[in-house]
DNA sequence: TTTTTTGTTGACCGAATGGTCAGGACATGG
DNA sequence: CCATGTCCTGACCATTCGGTCAACAAAAAA
């Protein structure tokens, strides 16, 4: 219920635009169909999307994604999928800081680009996530829990020497997890709070300043 | 896809256990659907559910979800307006608080306690939320609105009496939603990192004080 | 009791959905 | 050129879903 309707215009693949190789245009039709797959998926739920919906807005006919993707579940673990890889690359950024200040303010800033530039992603885990992980629990049993105990290895290490208060890693990770996320979740709410309109980049510098004034003051490093 | 079957056991409905009135009966059948409702929109998702699964876990035949609700969108719309309503009550406790530490500290424990009570519910409200509140979006831009405006008044009044430091209000409340609707909307994550078990008393006593103080220190009134 | 209103239910229906398939188009390699 | 494997697609199918309905049961009203 939403996603216009796209069979006759504004679809994202333009037929052959490339002279390109056969592997090449492969990988571009995938993609295609995994950016279309990935925004019917956040907009409509795993049970309201559609492949007439993807393919229409992929502009590409529905038998032609059951040639790339064999089923519908296939489709959309390798969505959930790319969101998990993009979504471990802001780990990057807390590795090999000096400490919490810069490590924790790096990481909030790097989640926070993710919300703004990969919305439909986040909304896609989230939703995932919240009928209970059916498709990705085994990642979030390995590679999941190993990350996150690494990371409050980490925090349990600053505090062990004094750079930031006592707090509890897990809560802490969870918190920036949740207020990061919220605004790519929970963006289509934040919108109708600000008179309709999507953040300004000024709105959104200025939601990244608050995220990190309240938790780095909240960790006592400010 | 979850939802395990309840057509022969565990239904929620015994037929006819009370000797009460015609309305009184309607009452107690309404909400009896109302929370089957609840729990496979919320696994599912309003796509993914379906009238045979809510009637199976309400121990009723199909036909009879429609006497009691014309349209399985009629019957969302329901479950939706109970969550919204619920969701609202935790204001109480923010209201007529004399400054922040009080009125945030309690506003943070009572929606941690709707998260830990009613997680279905809050899993239904994210979900509509995240695909653009199709349902509900008068009730994001007359009520929400107000209510937020309302508060984020107080909170600015109590900046401009001393009582908390500069911060700006919207993105305070965006970071308490989040943090404290992470804990049911996340559950299963949650649960996962610890260990494949629900968190325990002690851990929801220890995820609030988490909360309540990286929040209260991060507005600067501890 | 008889009548009327309210509640219950299995059987059924049209529409939509995920998926299949046979055949055609097209590029590549010989 | 032809042969071969890759890619594309309209038409089709089995299943499932939301919703309907007519008949039935039970209670209330008369």
């Amino acid at each position: 219920m939403r996603v216009q309707d796209e069979k006759n215009s504004n679809s994202l693949k333009n037929r052959r635009p490339n002279g390109g190789s056969r592997a090449k245009a492969r990988r571009e039709t995938e993609e295609t169909i995994l950016t279309a797959a990935e925004t019917v998926f956040a907009e409509a739920g795993f049970g309201g999307a559609t492949m007439q919906l993807i393919a229409d807005l992929a502009g590409l006919p529905k038998a032609n994604l059951h040639y790339y993707f064999d089923t519908k579940e296939a489709l959309y673990r390798r969505v959930v999928e790319r969101i998990f890889n993009i979504w471990l690359e802001a780990a990057d950024v807390f590795d090999g800081a000096a400490g919490p200040t810069e490590g924790i303010g790096a990481y909030i800033d790097a989640k926070m680009e993710i919300s703004r530039h990969h919305p439909n992603g986040s909304k896609v885990w989230a939703s995932e996530v919240m009928h209970g992980a059916p498709v990705i629990q085994d990642y979030l049993e390995t590679t999941l829990r190993d990350w996150t105990e690494g990371r409050c290895a980490v925090i349990r290490r600053w505090i062990s020497e004094g750079k930031m208060a006592q707090t509890d890693p897990h809560h802490l990770m969870y918190m920036l997890w949740a207020t990061t996320q919220h605004y790519a979740d929970f963006s289509h709410q934040i919108d109708t709070l600000n008179g309709g309109d999507p953040l300004s980049d000024a709105q959104w510098e200025a939601a990244k300043t608050s995220v990190k004034t309240i938790v780095l003051r909240g960790i006592g490093v400010l």
